[in-house]
DNA sequence: GTCTATAAAGCGATAGAC
DNA sequence: GTCTATCGCTTTATAGAC
């Protein structure tokens, strides 16, 4: 990670995977300056809201993200099959099959859920509806697609930790094969 | 949670709530005086281990009470079915319908997780293993029985991320109903 | 068994030289 | 833009009085 001169633009990308794999607490300024290969001065100079400002940063990035990968083709593509397969080929390839943690939700726990709620919220929130939006548009009720999308958002979220806890990243990879087969099957005549 | 004599058996659930809802790190021992309402002193007499200690012996309770509210009867029970609407009561009545988060799954984020790496993996393998047994004697085939025993453990773990997330603890209700009739209806003919 | 005082280290953040 | 030095605070942990 030895650099000269540091560009913004990919700095955080580097942050990101301080914060990931060690939350936001563990995240220290030592960790951070060993991950970027920068001292106190320049990470200050980048971002003079410290700690918090490179988190922010970090969390809109990953927003803007999945707003043009997974959410805008979910709302807009003329294909709902189509769009939540590319969801779940997106998702799959985001968390490296497994082996990388949702940065939402780790923020999503301890007293960093206090700070970043909005964003957080904002995150499931945005996945949810537009998620929602392609089942209904697959023949769901409202009431069924809403309740497909939740469990299929857990069980995204659920098979990260699993993985991660059994250290087995191939359980995340079955689990999004279950659920790719699950949101594709024909919703039940209501 | 003012006391005179501290008893070590009823200051481990205390200790419980702050490590879920704090995380491990953020879990300061200025947190837990002020949550037990003991001086440093008297925490280094019952745990001489410190911090580290005091989350072993948390995560040692969780083990039990799930070990024998939740396992031993999927294990045991002569009815599957049965038992596994038990299993759904108690994880919903420990996590008090949402509102609660998993401590197992907090720590297996962050640093700690490679600190009680053993303990985390036990608890979710072994969770895994006793639903499985249940869904075999219910006529799931292995491979069948394994797939939904991972689908619902991340449902439930995934379910409880977006229920704080989101604020919504009824969103963790809805999606154990949902899980509860998955579980139990017939496994497909294979 | 509980407290206060204190040590030693780490934390986030700032100042100022270059 | 990057560094080093340093501040002030919090952290975990220990010592010792009661």
């Amino acid at each position: 990670m030895a650099r000269t001169v540091a560009e913004r633009a990919d700095l955080v990308p580097v942050l990101g995977e301080v914060f990931r794999t060690h939350g936001y607490d563990g995240a220290s300024l030592a960790a951070i300056e060993r991950a970027t290969g920068l001292g106190k001065g320049s990470l200050y100079h980048f971002f003079p809201g410290g700690k918090e400002q490179m988190a922010r940063e970090v969390l809109d990035d990953v927003a803007r993200w999945f707003e043009a990968n997974v959410f805008a083709p979910l709302e807009h593509a003329s294909d709902p099959r189509g769009a939540i397969d590319e969801m779940l080929d997106a998702v799959d390839s985001y968390f490296r099959s497994g082996s990388r943690v949702c940065l939402v939700g780790a923020l999503s726990l301890g007293d960093a859920r206090d700070r970043f709620a909005r964003e957080i919220a904002g995150y499931f929130r945005t996945w949810t509806a537009a998620l929602t939006a392609a089942l209904r548009r697959l023949g769901h009720s409202r009431k069924s697609a809403l309740g497909e999308a939740h469990d299929a958002l857990a069980t995204i979220q659920g098979a990260l930790v699993l993985a991660r806890s059994l250290d087995t990243p191939d359980l995340f990879v079955d689990a999004i094969a279950r659920l790719r087969r699950r949101l594709l099957r024909a919703p039940e005549p209501s």
